[in-house]
DNA sequence: TGTACATCAGTGAACGCGCGTTCACTGATGTAC
DNA sequence: TGTACATCAGTGAACGCGCGTTCACTGATGTAC
């Protein structure tokens, strides 16, 4: 075959996207090499034209997810529809009401390959390699700073971002309608304590 | 060898208390039927003379773990010192007080091994088998009634409780700095919770 | 109480399988002249 | 502009390895007489 730069970033930038929604559908294990290359199009041979080895696709792949949930947290607060990322506020702030209904939503809950990074595995990460940790801390503290300067309040912020986090891991473990019922609790007190400031 | 019928109810208890260590310290995929085995004392052909699968062996130590945090917590309620556990208020109502320095403690963060399995397993749990979520979500519904019993409120308890898991997890991703900083905050803010009811 | 026997917890070698990784090869791309 | 050649993205067979699982076997346990 033998194929050109331009195609070779694009099977690139195709394998990783590829590995990103895996990862936040199937963790960090569910991530296999031969399965990962045949969604993006190509044989298992070819991989190591990309990446040195699978643990250094991983932490490519976790950071491109945790950058796509940037992106899409930065669409929610110029107004877009609700569902997954979480990140920093970059420069434009952060409509928290918006985000807090979005992050609790049963779409985001069941939105599989499109959901939050962070939620989907901090808590593997958080075993994992120092190298991974490593990759997804940094988001954690922008995701943190970002609601920080939405509350202006550090400690808020901590607790907001906590619950979030803990609402949707939990709501993804109980049947429908007390997951339900859990995340719209959850909404509300933390709506009523955004309000409260 | 051969042994008695006493010994096998103790091999047995003896492989599920490792299942239930392994499974909180390295989460689902952690747990391999020979390392386990080998951890018990045993040779790994012995392991389905106790159990049909390595699937039945993750629902029963799942089920081991969380009953172990049930304990805990109740340890905790009656003045035990602080750690892993979380679960059910059974009869006795728990002093929340506790359970949020204790859950949100370093100790907690680093317990590995002793850790509430439901901090440590509600991710993967939300992403495996129905079989498995059955196993957790009565536990996570406990844990949550437990909580209201000592709130008097539900959509309180829910805040509460995701806060604890969620800021326990992230805790786990950060740096040792932050890390330390997150669990403090997330603490204040949820004791001055309980204080305003 | 002593002897013969069935049971079955535990052993350790072997299995099939899927994994991550390697490698000889192909052929279009991009360059040198 | 056309020709010769090096590069290297992608192919597909093969590898070693560890996994869950199976199985023939051992020998103490517990029972029947």
């Amino acid at each position: 075959m033998g194929h050109s730069q331009a195609s070779k970033a694009a099977s690139r930038a195709r394998i990783l996207g590829e590995a990103a929604a895996r990862l936040r559908s199937e963790g960090l294990q569910g991530l296999g090499v031969a399965g990962l290359m045949q969604a993006a199009g190509l044989t298992h041979g070819g991989f190591y034209r990309h990446f040195g080895s699978r643990d250094e696709l991983l932490a490519a792949a976790l950071a491109a997810a945790l950058a796509e949930g940037v992106a899409m947290a930065a669409d929610r607060g110029a107004g877009g529809d609700s569902g997954g990322g979480a990140g920093e506020g970059a420069d434009a702030d952060i409509d928290l009401r918006r985000l807090v209904r979005g992050y609790l939503s049963r779409r985001h809950r069941d939105a599989g390959t499109a959901a939050c990074a962070i939620s989907a595995l901090a808590g593997e990460v958080g075993r994992d390699s120092p190298a991974l940790k490593a990759v997804m801390a940094p988001h954690v503290e922008a995701f943190l700073d970002g609601v920080a300067a939405g509350t202006g309040d550090d400690g808020h912020a901590a607790l907001v971002v906590s619950a979030l986090v803990g609402a949707v891991t939990l709501a993804r473990v109980l049947p429908a309608e007390r997951s339900d019922v859990l995340l719209h609790q959850v909404q509300e007190g933390l709506l009523a304590l955004l309000e409260a400031g």
